[in-house]
DNA sequence: AAGCTGCTTAAGGAGTTCTTCAGAAGCATG
DNA sequence: CATGCTTCTGAAGAACTCCTTAAGCAGCTT
């Protein structure tokens, strides 16, 4: 799935990023509107690019509706150097984030990046350093060596390897995880999170807590 | 002769095969109409995919048609686990049977085969270490023994092979290999994994339990 | 330092899978 | 079409996995 969905209401730099990425072959649509970007079905596309500074400050509504149900990229735009809203939107699952005004090349080399990302549904292998995950046999191999995990360990991971960088809030986590039977409790995923580094041996750290938010997989230098 | 006839109603599912053959390098042709199959000279494809499901129940009748004046390999294709139809049409000289949906990757592999060797109806079999199953014979050796196997077990063990290494769900045998006419009982499907590990002997253990998911076949290293 | 939030360990129990067995359904034979 | 044989199915209980819960400690934030 290459379809990518431009949330952007500047007319004139939409049509600019348009005319780049539909150089490039891609896939694009454009939505102007905040309203209608949260009426789309999120898994509709493979990447959203999400201008944060829309009217109504929608940008972050839209950003949690899209996380409410799908891990789909979300690479954020916002037209000015605002550290609280990056962060806040890292935190809220955003999974890159490009300042106003951006090169177009540049941008056009993280949404590449960003597609070229293994596939949740088609890809049968996820990498991250050391890290393998075999989907199609649900194995894990850590540098090399056959490690055993349950059920939710596995998801787990494939999770975070997946959308490793970004922030990944706690309790998405445990609506998609658990055992939807029973109500969640966030005190299970400590206790898997707790399993699953030590499983990890050395990459146990790139499980890192992002204090009152969730966790953030990501490798030593980043 | 390389050249392949598709006979398949369901557009959207020839397209997907279309694709995976040509894309493969093969020289595929393909016909919606079950009335066009049966004016098509058999002799003049090195294979043919044939779907059963047409409309007018033509499936069968094709296979008879094509069968009295050629004996170019058809590989069948069928919507639904219908033992009776599966039976006649291997009676009617049909070479292969595929239930739909099947695994692009597995079909693939079926037509590469049968039109590596044409002649191949009678050798047709799959290996893993010392389990070797003969597809024309349904037969099954063990470290080169024969033992008696049930349809069910053999249809199951061939799944196995053929997917090794893969994990594979419990609902998707249970969809594929049990009596479609009743509702599939996953405690059924227990029973048959254990008889079969039974009569695998010291590859009984190749069977591999995914906890909570289904099933892996795999060797001792794996 | 106080008050949360998150980590770890250990134990209980809910859910899954295995095995056995008996009966039903399908098939071939006479 | 009745008979006997094979194969498949479904129920029951045992055995097992691992998910969850609880409790105490450690770490972060203010």
């Amino acid at each position: 799935m290459s379809r990518v969905l431009l949330v952007e209401d500047d007319e004139k730099l939409a049509e600019q990023v348009l005319g780049q990425l539909r150089g490039a072959g891609l896939d694009v649509d454009w939505v102007a509107d905040g309203l209608e970007a949260l009426t789309t079905d999120p898994s509709k596309y493979g990447l959203w690019i999400l201008d944060l500074m829309l009217p109504n400050a929608y940008g972050l509504d839209i950003l949690k509706h899209v996380r409410e149900s799908s891990d789909v990229p979300v690479l954020l735009l916002s037209a000015q150097n605002d550290t609280k809203i990056k962060v806040r939107a890292l935190e809220l699952g955003g999974d890159d984030y490009m300042t106003k005004p951006f090169w177009p090349d540049e941008l056009l080399a993280r949404v590449q990046a960003r597609l070229r990302r293994p596939d949740a549904v088609h890809e049968d292998r996820l990498e991250y350093e050391g890290v393998v995950l075999d989907l199609a046999a649900r194995q894990l191999l850590v540098d090399g060596a056959l490690v055993e995990t349950t059920r939710v360990e596995f998801d787990l991971l494939a999770l975070f390897v997946r959308r490793h960088g970004a922030a990944i809030e706690r309790q998405w986590l445990v609506d998609r995880v658990l055992d939807p039977n029973r109500d969640g409790n966030e005190r299970t995923l400590d206790v898997h999170i707790s399993r699953l580094r030590k499983k990890l041996g050395p990459y146990g750290k790139c499980i890192v807590t992002v204090w009152g938010v969730g966790y953030r997989f990501e490798g030593e230098g980043a």
